[in-house]
DNA sequence: CGCTTGACCGGAA
DNA sequence: ATTCCGGCCAAGC
């Protein structure tokens, strides 16, 4: 064995965009949570993953089919990360009923719960 | 085949 | 609060 360290990215990649598409209108998700969700590959020392995961899922978005609501996507800073495109990413966002504070998202009101959680709570609260 | 860059994160200065 | 640094993978040139 040498060092191969995913045996398939493309299908890590895989389940990043599955991941991804579970993500309902209204919520987002940060890349480190799509990476804590992900199983870690056998192949990989957890050690790795915990500190790279989250990087290979930028790769993995980098490169997401169109059918992956890429913009829900978002660093764990609650902030789009920079990048051409960033502005129609927040435009996308904002389309969907979440509320940028200078630059930035609360996590704690539209952050994704994870797989299961269908549908926001309270989505409409404006004003 | 080698070097550079990147849609990240967490901790430290 | 902001800026820098280490971690060490995948893809592009």
């Amino acid at each position: 064995m040498a060092n191969p360290t995913l045996p398939n990215p493309q299908q890590f990649y895989e389940q990043v965009w599955q991941l991804a598409r579970q993500v309902p209108a209204g919520r987002v998700a940060t890349y480190g949570q799509l990476a804590q969700l992900i199983p870690c590959p056998a192949d990989v020392a957890p050690d790795d993953y915990h500190a790279f995961g989250a990087r290979w899922v930028g790769t993995a978005m980098a490169a997401c089919p169109s059918d992956v609501p890429w913009q829900r996507i978002i660093n764990s800073q609650g902030k789009i990360s920079p990048r051409p495109g960033a502005d129609t990413q927040r435009q996308l966002l904002e389309n969907e009923g979440i509320l940028f504070v200078k630059d930035r998202v609360d996590l704690k009101a539209y952050q994704w719960r994870g797989p299961g959680e269908a549908e926001p709570p309270r989505q409409a609260r404006l004003f």
